[in-house]
DNA sequence: GTGAAAGCGCTAACAT
DNA sequence: ATGTTAGCGCTTTCAC
């Protein structure tokens, strides 16, 4: 393996002198940084990134902590985030924990390890003061998830209003028996959107039914059987508050085979927005959520506490907004 | 910060007997072991894993290389390998080339400079030859795309014979203007795709239309986009193989809106066997893919080769399957 | 069973 | 503008 003292060596100058050539420092003459150059490459060398992590503490490595990323919307999220950190020159990687608060604990290990500068928290079963402990002072950004924000930075889409406002439409349409489905209600950004939910109910004096609160639902075929259970015993639900466009797409699909006629008989609403809530019949009204800026938004942010500009702790929340297609 | 030299130190014992400690060894006295796990604990003190890289020679990085995480198929595929890496105590680094060769060599070149200890490769743009190059002897695994196997191990389902199968299929069903999509026709894995849809037709006598290759159709939106220019003008083409559930769900939709009945006037058959195929009316008809098996053993044959087991390059080929649904 | 010592490849004071 | 030097935290001979 050839070293950086090698180049050194054979260049007939110093490491220093090769290290600035690598590190692009000035005060180097043209002359010594063009032999340098050249025996570099010469000889194929690449510099050992670890030795240079290793001697700067720090590996450029950010971790995204994720549920699953066989998901529209985490998989979405990701993409993005990874984008902008790439861009930044940082690596990223990727930790589904599939909602185990074990593998959760163990990605805050390789924090505190020193494996990872930083973790971006998209979603977590644990609260935010275990959270803080297991970090201590290592970096940590919550994206997606709706916490306090008096621990770490939070950037998350106001999920408590969307939901509420959602509801409220329904509501005005003058449906009384709605349904709410969660993917993981243990966390913050669901019970957000579970608070709007129940919110909206009361400011119009109906009472929700805790019957129709349904946890665990976050796909397609989740979709297709609880529309089996909805719609086969002809229960008096109305409407639902779908949780993803993939879950709608499910409920929509499973109406059909039971002849049941969305909006007429039943009303949905998805989330996220995803193509495929163009491609029902009929289409989905569905929440837009705004992943781009709170992923650019985040980097910046991330960028910026690495670079050792002090930041205030910030929590900075997006609007996400109805768009009303056809199945409400 | 406190290292194993602190540990040391307070434990009355040297950095070897720490290290020993910390790496399980035999050889090391119950009581001494016992004295340094106390100090241990007391500080809370967690071993450097950079030093540890740095001094072993190794990341235990795993980069995956994809064109877009957001993709059903591809997210699918990172989530299956990510989960078989971290068992094995590999952390994966995702990065997305979006078809860009220069993305595509930066990631070649965290390899040669030891950021990575090795790659899998879901998709390229690059020749076998380039890409062998650039990776040098340093270990990459290829999955997903269809290469010849002699340059680095292969990890692929049997694009061709599938298609072959589904088009045979279509064709035998009398069909004789058949579409063709592909995600990006200069991928490997695509051109055995349309190899298989070229054999079927020319084993059955009929020409293929060049017409009827759709390059870069990948999306819901792609489908729906496709569909209008095919159905407003009601072209004379009976049939597509979409190439991805996606697109098939886009088409299904578009054929609906211009009154076209799937699969009386126009056949359709989707890649993946993704949930989606489920939701659409008709439901798709698709080809099941082998992802589980094929991330399983790609990264347990990864695994062996980090450990020193020489294995001759392997190329293994998984059969996908044809699963008629109501698209065709 | 244990410790001393060397060294991995690089960067960054510091001196010149 | 350049070289000397120390040292990052750890593992691993080697000698005892």
């Amino acid at each position: 393996m050839v070293t950086i003292y090698d180049i050194a060596r054979l260049s007939g100058v110093s490491k220093s002198t090769v290290s600035r050539v690598l590190n692009n420092h000035p005060y180097v003459s043209t002359e010594n940084r063009m032999k340098v150059e050249k025996v570099i490459e010469e000889l194929n060398y690449v510099p050992n990134s670890i030795a240079k992590q290793f001697r700067q503490k720090q590996t450029k490595c950010i971790g995204i902590l994720v549920p699953d990323i066989n998901h529209p919307y985490f998989s979405q999220l990701v993409g993005s985030i990874s984008s902008e950190c790439n861009r930044r020159g940082f690596k990223t990687v990727v930790h589904q924990t599939f909602s185990s608060k074990k593998l959760e604990r163990e990605v805050y290990t390789q924090l505190r390890n020193r494996e990872l500068d930083g973790i971006i928290l998209t979603s977590s079963l644990l609260s935010e003061e275990e959270i803080a402990e297991c970090t201590q002072k290592n970096l940590l950004v919550a994206c997606n998830e709706d916490f306090s924000g008096n621990y770490f930075d939070v950037f998350c889409l106001n999920e408590e209003n969307v939901t509420f406002e959602a509801t409220t439409y329904l509501l005005n349409k003058g449906l009384t028996k709605i349904g709410f489905c969660s993917d993981n209600i243990d966390t913050p950004s669901q019970q957000a959107r579970l608070r709007g939910f129940i919110l909206a109910h009361d400011k119009n004096g109906i009472n929700h039914t805790k019957d129709y609160l349904f946890n665990q639902i976050s796909t397609i075929e989740n979709g297709i059987t609880l529309g089996k259970r909805l719609f086969r015993n002809r229960l008096e639900i109305e409407g639902i508050i779908a949780g993803s466009d993939f879950v709608a797409a499910g409920l929509i699909k499973s109406a059909e085979i039971h002849d049941i006629k969305i909006p007429q008989d039943f009303s949905v609403i998805g989330f996220d927005n995803h193509p495929i809530s163009l491609a029902t019949t009929p289409q989905v009204s569905t929440i837009c959520n705004r992943i781009k800026d709170m992923s650019k938004d985040l980097v910046d942010h991330m960028a910026n506490k690495m670079n050792g500009l002090k930041q205030i702790p910030v929590k900075k929340i997006y609007n996400g907004k109805i768009i009303i297609r056809e199945s409400n």
